[in-house]
DNA sequence: CCGCATTTGTTCGTATGTATC
DNA sequence: GGATACATACGAACAAATGCG
């Protein structure tokens, strides 16, 4: 059996088996990586190769270097750097939109896909928002919240969907806060949560969906009216 | 008025003015950027530094450098390259479930804010999807069903989620292609695009999702018997 | 605070493989 | 095939920042 030639260049091999250190969790998030020296060592290639796989790794997000001090792992995934970019420069009626396309096509994922242990999670999420409204603790009721909805996310089971979805909500956090604060005195619907998590108990992807866009509707509502002013 | 020091490294310096370039389309998409040795001149930095610098842009997707002919522009914004890997890695399941998620609402959008220029757009897409049919142009026709659908995103006017949804139609090509030529001897229904253009003609949004529900529906339960052989 | 080793940042020189004319 | 232009790769050296004793 004839192999194929390795085409790619070197730098092009060595950033690859860095990010998969990374991705491996050989190399954990935070950690120094070992220095410049050893490195060439271990990849067997020179120092400016080396450092133009570093180099691009740098600007991807996955690496963060220092000098005098080393270089550190900062991210574990590029999707999550480059969306945020995205996020920020988007509107955030854009934003609104995507993410109602996104969690109404989870929650129905959800409502077939859920396990007892999604379950579990989503209950224990909406006991942390009860909590929280309980206390008046407004930045812990948001903080509940988003967790809430990103359990329904993770409960769809579809990974490509949870990636795109997570910086989504890192930009709209501000956001609710905002509305919270300013539109409301800050007054906690009961039935908020658990009508959503009943319907994905019951597999009942149609209810899901449609609580999904009623909320995210009156969501909408709201950027579109603070916009105005 | 006291200015902040400049921090940032020369190579990030570079790459920052470099993906300026590009983004102003100063340097075009496919054109040849000036060779590495003009570049240090006008940078006023070694090879190495600048070489850094490309190496970085070419990891994120910006630039394409063959040795011997030169580097070119390859692309214009980094989460097109990001997301393309990504959907790269994921299942073909977990794809289609995005692009529903996506293409649903994104006809929901296209019934509200559709202009003329829209509809005139999306039935010239049609008009050649007629045309491939008719000369059993498969290529084509695959080209010109993808158009069409981009088109129904383009017409929603939200520019996230027309840059989510472009990396997944290149995706899904080699795929569509697989159904039509393996699954059936290709014949083309008439009304498959028109009802959805109708819809969105007289923004009926409701309809319109109901259209590209039914419609991606088909799709998944295409590739769904597909994995299980 | 000083001196020193460590580590990344930057530059230069040189040789080699590859595409284009 | 030869000449030229260009990217690839290696090696050596010095600068600058950091951290430690």
């Amino acid at each position: 059996m004839i192999q194929k030639i390795n085409r790619m260049s070197l730098v092009e091999q060595v950033a690859a088996q860095i990010e998969e250190l990374i991705q491996s969790e050989q190399w954990t998030v935070g950690a120094k990586i070992p220095p410049e020296t050893e490195l060439m060592e271990q990849f067997a290639v020179s120092r400016n190769t080396l450092r133009e796989a570093i180099r691009a790794l740098v600007h991807a997000g996955f690496l963060e270097t220092k000098q005098g001090s080393g270089t550190i792992v900062r991210s574990k995934n590029t999707l999550d750097a480059a969306l945020k970019k995205y996020v920020k420069k988007a509107t955030m009626l854009e934003t609104v939109d995507v993410r109602i396309a996104l969690e109404k096509q989870a929650a129905e994922l959800a409502a077939h896909h859920r396990t007892d242990q999604d379950l579990a999670q989503l209950e224990a999420s909406i006991k942390a928002c009860q909590q929280a409204a309980e206390q008046d603790d407004v930045d812990q009721f948001i903080a509940s919240d988003i967790n809430f909805h990103k359990a329904v996310v993770h409960a769809g089971n579809n990974q490509l969907l949870i990636q795109l979805y997570e910086p989504l909500t890192e930009v709209l956090y501000a956001f609710i806060q905002d509305i919270i604060t300013l539109d409301k005195p800050f007054q906690y619907e009961e039935g908020l949560h658990t009508d959503l998590l009943d319907a994905i108990r019951t597999q009942d992807a149609e209810a899901a969906a449609h609580y999904i866009e009623s909320y995210l509707k009156i969501v909408k509502e709201n950027v579109m009216t603070m916009m105005e002013e």
